[in-house]
DNA sequence: CTGAAAGCGCTAACAG
DNA sequence: CTGTTAGCGCTTTCAG
């Protein structure tokens, strides 16, 4: 006999499958004669059953299942997340379906329809992107969503993201306490909403510190990946500009530093210093050990499950931010300037 | 108006659901007016119509659905492995159901549970217990399946793994090459069938190569972590084995000696050559970058893909192991004995 | 408290 | 070629 099925159940119990049905869930076992409903519940499990969730689900428009969308699993900053989203999920009976865009738009829209006829309740979703057409109409269509890592700027629409303004702040002050006054930024792409705020948060802290926020010691990464934070950093030197340390926006394009001075036979922190962000795993193996703003990406995931399984209870309830804070690790890959006399220099 | 349904469809366009269905589906289109069966798609995409899988699967019995079951979506083997699941996957209108077991028994047994019940139509598994009653449960109940990382044996199922033959003898050729003779192994646990099979295959190419197969040299680590990895080589040397280079089973073990390494005041290479197994991200941007046997993850993801949707689609084709050939990646763990003079002693 | 009946959205015989 | 009918496994009115 292949897998029992509820009528199966309610047979061997001399019962209606509805009153199965009514014993088998919780939620619905008060409208049943508490004796026949341990009868069912016992013949169910001496049968091994097990509800078939697609079959309620279309019924009762409920497939259990959350869409998960985000750039690459292969970024190391992801695992961490979904996990965290796990383990909130799976307790509420939920699972994710998760998909890869690669950053492609196409590609986003084409995965994310599938998830919608899929029937997904729910949609958890990490585009970065600032300007985002797809999602300003899911959210107009009611899908319930929220955003990690990205604040939407206008839409109403929860979120949780890293402070990237304190991060930042941490990394400059930490620099600043070292006795670096002239601090590069690498900035990630300013097609992003994290790239932005924390390029805004660089300047803030650098004129609230009094240090000078000089534009020539500030370059746009085109990508958040160590090729961009090499070349970053190259043309950086190239034009001459003169730094003892740099804010890298985040660990990927803190690592391209390290290809460079390594290519210049530079020294990292006597020649110069680097901070990252994000707290990838394996930077305290890498030589030096990266200091870095490192975020809460379990917690951050837990938090986003959260509030998509509040947001699908409660549609009406209004849509929420939360703020993780960072913390500053600190490694090797900082220390006080001109350790080895020389400031660096084109 | 929600989501259009093929009833919605049907009326616009004046035909009968069935016929409906019939020219939205490629397999069934062939069985309908050419000129009908344009105009349903017409009238059908015009109102943005996406078939409910749900549905469908409700009356077909195929969810469209592959259960994956690893022990840690955070163990950085495994994102690679799942984006060449995924790549084969999707394609072909299927969609992974992810979860982490922490390589906890039960939790695993409740997953695969909730799986199944959810109607997967295949499960690509990757614990590497060698023991594992349930996957002989599973297989008895002719659920389709493929492992991967582990070759079952005696069990007639489907699986893709890295040669683990092959990739140790590369390491320890290597190692014989550049000169060593006194070479340690951190063998995985085991009670993994990896951890088995390499342990197997360092001892027979040590012996091939006419290297000293001292017991002595090798030692088990109880997990395939840093912390384990740490603890083996500590214990070898406090058992004051002499020897110029270590295998380690995994890369997380090697890690683990860089840690020794430097609370030993040794260097690696000098002291020490390391190579690793995997072929993780960021090996190259480790102090000193790790030697490492890879493994073509992304394909081998791939492989597995392949393999269960040819077990979904002929149930009665027998199974197939794939062997997929790993590659020595010489990177600066790993170097001539004795360059500083001394060997590593106790 | 329990049974009967209907239906979620779709597909698969079976007629016509 | 197309419509009818039935039903996948479950839940949910509505009666009783």
């Amino acid at each position: 006999m292949q897998t029992p099925t509820l009528r199966d159940v309610a047979d061997a119990a001399g019962v209606h499958p509805a009153t199965a049905s009514r014993a088998l869930n919780p939620a619905t076992r008060g409208l049943v004669n508490a004796e026949t409903a341990r009868r069912v519940i016992k013949i169910a499990d001496s049968l091994g059953y097990r509800p078939n969730p697609i079959a309620r689900g279309l019924k009762t428009a409920k497939s259990g299942t959350i869409g998960i969308v985000i750039p690459d699993l292969t970024n190391p900053l992801f695992p961490p997340i979904l996990r965290g989203l796990e383990d909130v999920l799976e307790p509420a009976g939920y699972t994710g379906l998760i998909v890869s865009t690669d950053g492609d738009y196409d590609r986003e829209r084409t995965l994310v329809e599938s998830l919608r006829s899929r029937q997904v309740e729910g949609l958890v979703v990490a585009t970065a992107m600032l300007e985002h057409p797809l999602l300003e109409q899911l959210h107009s269509e009611g899908v319930r969503m929220v955003m990690i890592n990205r604040r939407p700027r206008g839409l109403d629409v929860n979120s949780v993201t890293p402070d990237d303004g304190v991060g930042i702040e941490l990394a400059v002050r930490h620099l600043a306490d070292l006795g670096h006054t002239r601090i590069a930024l690498l900035a990630g792409p300013q097609t992003t909403s994290t790239g932005v705020a924390r390029s805004r948060a660089f300047h803030t802290s650098m004129r609230d510190l009094g240090l000078p926020d000089d534009p020539a010691l500030s370059i746009e990464c085109a990508t958040w990946t160590e090729a961009a934070g090499a070349a970053g950093l190259r043309a950086l030197r190239a034009a001459g500009a003169e730094f003892t340390a740099v804010v890298a926006s985040n660990d990927l394009i803190a690592l391209g530093c390290y290809d460079v001075l390594a290519e210049c036979g530079l020294r990292c922190p006597d020649d110069l210093s680097v901070v990252g962000f994000n707290g990838m795993p394996f930077l305290d193996k890498l030589a030096p050990p990266l200091t870095t703003i490192a975020i809460p990406h379990h917690q951050l995931g837990g938090e986003a499950g959260r509030l998509l399984l509040e947001a699908i209870a409660e549609p009406d309830r209004p849509a929420r931010s939360v703020l993780l804070p960072p913390a500053l690790v600190v490694r090797g890959s900082t220390d006080s300037p001109g350790r080895s006399g020389r400031p660096t220099r084109q």
